[in-house]
DNA sequence: GATGAATGAGTCTTCATTCAT
DNA sequence: GATGAATGAAGACTCATTCAT
């Protein structure tokens, strides 16, 4: 079951999900796709199962009960950012199931709990730093920076050393522009 | 020829690439697939036909010539984002093709000129308002400007009325806040 | 479409309707599976269409329209008998739609219309010869006799010349013998 | 063992011989798919012992060597019909291996006991109540008696109360009416 | 140039059967 | 003898692509 998610996320990421075939996937587990289907009852299952990986270490890591009290800004989005990016590289397909700024809808039951995580992160984020807007704008606010967070992923994940460094300082700068703007 | 584009522009929209299929765009371009494939070879090349399509109506309409000297910032995102919104409200499987913050490979090739368009208005942007900055620092920032306004496509599209202007003033606001900070 | 039907016909009749594939029909009909499935969106529609053409072909004969009035009970299964005995060694394939005492619940749907006919036969036949009983008595009626035409359905095909003939007769006669006792 | 044929009595009542799967049995056994086989080669097997419990049950229940000398056609039919069908009502997969009208190729064989049994009872009334006929019309006699009453099995098992005796009351007629026509 | 039926490799999925433990 | 995970061939079905008309 561990070799089929770790098979899953690994052609995920190299082909998405569309493309991913559950015989390639049971192929690179080292098992036969009838194997494959003891474990998942079908493709979807096998992202949904995925997804839930991902939300468990997530979990496991402390980032959904990072502390966000009482910090500037700057802080809150370190806390933030710099575990999603640890983990979004080192985990592979990550990207495939969370970062696509327009979630195909075979894909968006499977990931809901994903995308939930992330979400209450940065609605926390936003809470803490703008308590004065009601809550549509909050939420709006919200969506904002989580798309702006999903659409940096893939190119943070794609670089390396200084680069991705480099990217991810950008990212920080635009969460922290942004959420310095909505605030008013 | 025409009326593929629209076709596959609708199907597109509506599937996302990889689920579309192309005897779908056929029908609804109410011709055979026969027909269809008298114009394009296969259907990475309606992709990229299409892609093309929205670069020269990005042409026609002015975008890639837009003057970007002496404004404000706030005045260059408005003559940018909002052309930029207004076309991809009024096209819909552009988002498809190009508000993909991940690209998967097959479409990479087909989908590079209409980067490139945007790309382009992108870094003048940044020239103009963070001259300063080396050729790879603005490079870079273009690139975090683009994702960010690839992020946020798809939900403006998706929004109407008061909710998709509202994104769009947020779109703004984050652009703003980012290109600032980056300029220091 | 005749030809999968036919092939259909063939490979139902030869392996009986689960174990026919339809790659196999597709073969006997000389044609690819996916030309096979522009015709028939699954094996199910096949068995359902076969079915149709079969009560069509009852139809034409004038198999349904068959006048049953004013006769005795032997012209009366002469004239209901004998064109079915005919139909079903004419047609291969219809006994696995039509002649299983015990219709397997995928089968139930596809093949009802096909019941429907041939019931209605039966039932006219039963208020013809047994008006005398209530409704419930005549529909009972009727299905023992649907249920002893199916019975002998199969190896009156199976058999051939004198023989077939002779079953023929015999399946006569338990008809006359059971709907005489059971008129009273 | 005896849970297997438990098992597969159900799972063949349930869904038919086909559509029933050696894993389904050997869950509903309490058991895994390896220990199945460890009694049976292959699911045919397990038809085929499940036939020959079915004829060891008739034995001990001593159907088939129910007397059938001196009696009348009516009271013959009783000794052998009722049982036949108490017996069917009892054993659940029972219908399935015996009680199709049209035997499919992999399960002839393994039947073939089963079918003998109970073709040997309706020989043994066949030849008591008609004597005066040949070998050949004797068999042919019986053969249509048989496929009278599987025909009638079905729908018996599938009734209940005050229906299925009045479905049984009709076979008996139906088989009197043509015992008693059968023997001119 | 248009057609649309035909293709067939490839996809997901199932299941009778095996075998290392 | 029991297990149950593993197998892999095969089935239903899809779809990008072709080609005879």
């Amino acid at each position: 079951m561990v070799a089929i998610l770790d098979a899953a996320a690994d052609v995920f990421a190299e082909r998405g999900y569309e493309p991913a075939t559950t015989n390639a996937i049971a192929a690179k587990a080292g098992m036969s796709p009838g194997s494959l289907y003891q474990f998942f009852g079908n493709k979807e299952a096998i992202a949904a199962a995925l997804a839930e990986r991902f939300v468990a270490r997530m979990h496991a890591s402390g980032f959904d009960t990072i502390d966000v009290t009482g910090l500037s800004l700057a802080e809150l989005l370190d806390r933030i950012i710099d575990p999603l990016v640890t983990f979004n590289v080192a985990n592979p397909g990550l990207k495939t199931l969370f970062a696509s700024t327009d979630t195909p809808e075979k894909l968006a039951a499977a990931t809901l709990p994903l995308h939930r995580v992330v979400s209450s992160r940065v609605e926390a984020i936003v809470a803490a730093c703008a308590p004065g807007l009601s809550a549509t704008d909050q939420a709006r606010c919200a969506l904002v920076a989580l798309q702006i967070a999903k659409g940096m992923i893939p190119p943070i994940v794609s670089a390396t050393g200084q680069e991705r460094e480099a990217l991810v300082a950008e990212l920080k700068k635009a969460l922290h522009g942004y959420l310095t703007q909505a605030n008013v």
